[in-house]
DNA sequence: ATTGAATAATACGAAATTCGTAGTATGTCT
DNA sequence: AGACATACTACGAATTTCGTATTATTCAAT
């Protein structure tokens, strides 16, 4: 569309810096309540999303090999957080679910998650809220 | 101020899972290209604003042990990217300052960063772009 | 001036993580 | 049935993180 200024772009990326340093405290604190790594998180995340899921799209989405998610995957079923199965339908993969135990935890981290971008709504009163919204919508729709 | 309603705090919330990744592949570029890892591309970033900090200063701001701090430091000084001054004010700490190459790998994850952001305020018209900085303005001052 | 405590960092080793190579099991195609 | 592709696991090397112990320096109190 039109060209933001360079002074606008700094601006946006220092706003930004803060509000991921927010995320990332909230990221750490629920990846020590479950003695968990950020990686494992990442894959309880996706896994709760998108149930029987194969260990191939979990790496793909989170962009590591293929052998590192087997052995994030062996700690979570280690700890109790997901199963893997072997479909019948096609017995060289596994789908992984997630357990109640593993969606507790991603309660833990999206409930730090929401608190975050709750915190950031409150700083704004009830029309810019509806403002930031729409914009924010509008830029990740653009990201697809 | 206001509540928010859950519905726009999780909307807020899904388009910032995007703005993260977003920013994620960004950096692991930026971490390949130099082949630095993530923590070490953070720790360059601190030292490139704040010169002559300490080691502490860092590993406290990154929330590492002062070990692992160290240890990134001695690979950054392997790498010609900082460089270990003992200060004659205090001989006990070291004052680290980054070099040439350092800039120039911190500036390289800043380009990335700052397109990103690029991209985003693209994604609006000129009256919506001012709009949204305003607002991520006023949720930024609100954070400290 | 000396001793003791506090501060700031390093040395070293254990545990965990990531990833590449090789291997196994299953499915598909001819 | 055989060859090739797919999906994952086993294993080991390299790297990283962090805790404990140690060194060096500064500060404070006597």
């Amino acid at each position: 569309m039109t060209e933001p200024t360079p002074e606008q772009i700094e601006k946006l990326a220092i706003a930004f810096e803060r509000f991921t340093r927010r995320f990332k405290v909230a990221e750490a604190s629920a990846v020590l309540e479950h003695s968990l790594n950020a990686l494992d998180i990442q894959a309880l995340l996706f896994i709760d999303d998108h149930p029987e899921c194969r260990l191939g799209d979990v790496a793909r989405h989170l962009q590591v090999a293929l052998t590192t998610m087997s052995s994030s995957a062996d700690r979570l079923v280690r700890r109790d957080m997901i199963e893997r199965q072997r479909p019948e339908a096609n017995r060289r993969s596994v789908a992984l679910t997630i357990t109640n135990k593993g969606q507790q935890a991603v309660s833990g981290y999206v409930d730090g998650y929401r608190a975050s971008c709750k915190a950031m709504l409150e700083a704004l009163d009830p029309v810019d809220q509806t403002e930031f919204l729409r914009l924010t919508q509008k830029i990740a729709k653009y990201d697809d």
